[in-house]
DNA sequence: GACATATAATTTGGCGCCTTATAATTTGAT
DNA sequence: ATCAAATTATAAGGCGCCAAATTATATGTC
């Protein structure tokens, strides 16, 4: 079996003249990313027959906790995409049933989208299946390593974003 | 500040009612992926400049390391894509002037793959860079997180692979 | 009431990545 | 020697995402 770290071990080489601190930053580097990116092609590939990708079954589980439908730019803004992506995603939505858009009475720039009964159903049953299955991935963690593991990983994010405002 | 943890509220209804457990796994799921989205982002804010997609950097790096050359697939296999993609980030590469493409002698199917002067010149450049950024995101972590955090990591990744096979 | 400004959604153009299909070449079994 | 199978690289088509520009509408100020 391939480790994260053997995965990522060529990139490593520059970090291993720089001696173990650096080496252990980059590694812990990768590995989230890699395992990000892992989590992401498995969700990719079982939210493939749905012809749904990540975005959109996000905006699909969203929706499920609006009843009353939502606005697209707070659909994008929840979802960590861009208006513009939001577009693409809900038009493909769209186009496969899941949703409808409807205008605003009040306000003619806005729109109300809102799942479907078919939207409604696939949401329901994925979200159901999803969430068993990211369960399943952290099987056998105790609420302790959670307790670790989520401040060092929040530490990081707030690096991140007080490097993103310089 | 919006922490990780506010980010993916909205997702985790559904994990709430089914109890802390769950509650916590798919907290740590969204915690790794929007992590990595975020340093996603920064990376290709910090590559823009140079024409360079996260992707094509990795491919740049794995060449400064392969002072002969390497041959797509390699690359393909190292920097974790497919084949069908590293050749659109030789297209690129080659466009921008950063690689060559040279046919092997005594294999015609085979190309070799080298890194231009100016190709050179950016690797080491920016993989100096690049690797004092990524310390700086983990800065202030002990050995001891590190011993914490990958284990933990590297879990989540064996339980993935597993599943995969199935 | 007119005009600048803000906001909503979309369009456009681009890149990265994937999957599937294709073409060229080599290898191996018979 | 031949022909099927494997391997290499590429092409084609699609989606997701982004940034920047565009269009339509609303709002606030003078």
């Amino acid at each position: 079996m391939v480790t994260l770290e053997q995965k990522y071990c060529a990139l490593l080489g520059v970090a291993q003249e720089k001696g173990q601190a650096d080496l252990s930053k980059m590694k812990a580097c990768f590995e989230v990313l890699a395992l990000a990116s892992a989590i992401d092609r498995a969700c990719a590939r079982r939210l493939a027959p749905y012809q749904l990708s990540e975005g959109k079954f996000i905006v699909l589980f969203l929706l499920q906790q609006m009843p009353q439908g939502g606005a697209p730019n707070e659909l994008a803004e929840r979802a960590g995409v861009t208006r513009g992506t939001i577009t693409g995603l809900l038009d493909g939505l769209e186009r496969d049933g899941y949703i409808s858009r409807q205008q605003d009475a009040t306000d003619r720039r806005r729109l109300i989208v809102r799942l479907s009964p078919q939207g409604e159903e696939v949401a329901a049953k994925l979200g159901e299946e999803h969430s068993r299955w990211i369960g399943s991935l952290f099987e056998g963690f105790s609420e302790e390593d959670f307790k670790v593991l989520s401040p060092l990983l929040n530490r990081v994010w707030k690096t991140l974003e007080e490097d993103d405002v310089i």
